[in-house]
DNA sequence: CTGCCGTTATAAAGCCATCC
DNA sequence: GGATGGCTTTATAACGGCAG
């Protein structure tokens, strides 16, 4: 009667799981899920299937985790506490389903729900276009040598990623380099590369001119199919469109005010200030002055 | 295949203390 | 007073085993 133990976690701690009634003299607690079934009696058809399968892919080995890899999410947490978001503004971005001990435990807990961590992917791509508020937050986090979210790319889910280095410049992401036309090339011929936006346009479009399907590419990539057809359109993705309008404004009023300054002026975080202005100093543009 | 049992691991939540 | 951490408790998903 004991456990195996699971060299990859499928137990433990998930919230009740209450799918609704289907059977209405069903008298459980709560409904649908093979725990209801087991634990809560419930006899309705969708949980008579889930107990089914359960066992049959038990049977089979075929049984998946329902939790997965924490790192992404505690990843993102630590990018967002290291722009100076406190845990308390992370969670309430989450839409109130979690307080701020969760975002905390996150970051030492090993897994977590699918549905934790896309709130938390969502709050990401919220909140890192934004300063953050607390200089505390982020001192404490600079402390413990949290990454920011510029030093992680597309790989900041891939528990074997580590974060680049930060460089005092400020130019991290690389989005402003003209297209390398060898990455482009490795890139169509399979390779995993990390492309900035305009190589990677270059690429979608050179590929679908050569006939590569454009879901193999963007599989390949590492980036979602929607976006990559948008992108095949000439569509810019919503970081390019930020980043030409932070630079056009730079280039109207970039002497009147410093980068926070403008940052908050634009409601972005104040490196995308900095990269801008280091872009277009290497594009030879000026400021005006 | 269905039904039930006991066990284990651990996420989620609650409470309080500490730090700055 | 805001932000965070430590400890404890609760809830429950997942597991093996057995019987019909």
């Amino acid at each position: 009667m004991t456990a195996i133990p699971a060299p990859i976690l499928v137990t433990g701690g998930r919230r009740r799981v209450d799918l609704g009634r289907l059977a209405p003299a069903c008298t459980a607690d709560w409904h649908g899920t093979c725990t209801a079934y087991r634990k809560a009696k419930c006899r309705c058809p969708h949980a008579r299937e889930a107990h089914r399968l359960y066992q049959k892919r038990a049977r089979e080995g075929r049984n998946v985790p329902a939790l997965t890899d924490a790192t992404g999410a505690r990843r993102r947490i630590q990018g967002m506490w290291a722009l100076g978001h406190p845990s308390q503004v992370i969670a309430d971005m989450c839409g109130g389903t979690f307080d701020r001990r969760q975002i905390q435990r996150m970051c030492i807990q090993q897994h977590i729900t699918p549905h934790h961590h896309d709130l938390i992917a969502a709050t990401y791509a919220v909140l890192i276009t934004r300063p953050g508020t607390s200089v505390r937050t982020r001192r404490r986090a600079a402390a413990a040598g949290y990454p920011l979210p510029v030093q992680w790319g597309a790989n900041i889910d891939d528990p074997q990623a580590s974060p680049d280095p930060l460089d005092v410049g400020g130019v991290q992401d690389g989005t402003d380099d003209p297209i390398d036309e060898v990455a482009v090339e490795r890139a169509l011929a399979g390779e995993r590369v990390d492309l900035t936006d305009i190589e990677l346009v270059a690429m979608l479009q050179a590929g679908t001119a050569r006939g590569i399907p454009l879901a193999r590419m963007a599989d390949q990539q590492g980036i979602n199919y929607f976006g990559a057809r948008k992108m095949l359109g000439g569509d810019l993705t919503p970081r390019r469109r930020q980043q030409q309008r932070v630079e056009a404004e730079l280039l109207r009023v970039g002497h009147l005010h410093n980068d926070a300054t403008l940052a908050a002026l634009l409601d972005v975080h104040h490196q995308t200030v900095t990269r801008a202005r280091a872009r277009l100093a290497r594009r030879g543009e000026r400021v005006a002055s």
